[in-house]
DNA sequence: TTGCATTTGTGATAAAAGTCACCCAAATTT
DNA sequence: AAATTTGGGTGACTTTTATCACAAATGCAA
């Protein structure tokens, strides 16, 4: 819980895959800016850390465990001997990367062409995906979340209050659909 | 030349490598805007194609060829064959993925992190280390890289070139290093 | 209960970026 | 050469987001 599981600069002799709890990466700015990108969920592999692995390079974003976390880490040998024998294997570490790339271009997308709005709601939105409807999230990590500032986001959720969109109560959100 | 290589909801049959010429890779929103990511030149794979192949899923980007463009197509199956019988071929792979996943990670950074001005100063560095020093690009083209417009984009240039990281004339940009 | 820290609300102001209107200059077409 | 198109410059204004200052509300602890 609130383990640094990888850090810019750090090097990987393993594959990981987490078995249960939360990991929450992120990418840090040049004066400690965060900027929120995805969660690593029961299931899902991390594909930086097998990419990193494969070429023995440093990895370059931040991953933080949220919850008591248990991780599968798969060295290096393993992870080419079961490339080849397990065609099941080869298809999970490809749509590993396809949807992690992926989701880093839904990412690109809201910040390119989106308005703080539709970014709030968004990120709402994939919060009570992830962690359910009722959020426990102050006003100032969201804005830490979308490198914004609290006051920015504290109105534009009052906006969100009065259209329906959410309910708050003080440390939480209620995400209404 | 201006050949649309992929564009969102395609489906692949193949891997792309480009063997000359030159693709340039860039996301569109919901309202026509462009947003550039980066180029592809010769001896570069689309990661994309591939994950997308090897899915069976749609591309999700648009890739344009900017110049007469030569380019290999691997079928699928042969693909899964160079793979395991080839370690260099499975690592040249394994290598565009992180590469362009990294590639990915800097255009967040810029768009979460910095200002137009530092943005556009990226934005011409890049493309000058990928088309040369001369660059002939309009300030509109720029804009729409940037998705942003073209009198903000003429302004900050301007300061550029007094600031003396530029020059300028008509439809060319001078990157003086 | 009182005190204190944390969270949230809000007005005023500033900075960054986008938009509009219109100009001029260079290039291209007729 | 005249007309038209294209690229670029610039001032005025708007919108969006950030920043500052401070107040009010909530929850926790002494």
């Amino acid at each position: 819980l609130g383990d640094v599981l990888m850090k810019p600069g750090q090097f990987f002799k393993y594959a990981m895959l987490i078995v249960n709890g939360r990991v929450k990466l992120f990418r840090e700015g040049d004066e400690g800016e965060e900027f929120f990108m995805y969660y690593l969920d029961p299931g899902n592999a991390c594909a930086l850390s097998m990419l990193c692995m494969a070429r023995n390079q440093s990895s370059t974003i931040m991953a933080v465990a949220l919850e008591e976390t248990t991780v599968i880490m798969i060295p290096i040998q393993f992870m080419d001997t079961l490339m080849k024998s397990h065609p099941s294997w080869y298809h999970f570490v490809i749509e590993t990367y396809r949807s992690r790339f992926e989701e880093l271009l839904n990412v690109v997308d809201q910040i390119a062409f989106k308005n703080m709005d539709e970014r709030l709601a968004w990120y709402l939105k994939r919060q009570a995906a992830a962690l359910g409807k009722n959020l426990q999230l102050t006003h100032q990590q969201i804005a830490q979340d979308l490198n914004s500032s609290r006051e920015v986001i504290s109105r534009l959720l009052k906006k969100m209050e009065k259209t329906g969109f959410i309910s708050m109560e003080r440390n939480i959100i209620h995400w209404l659909k």
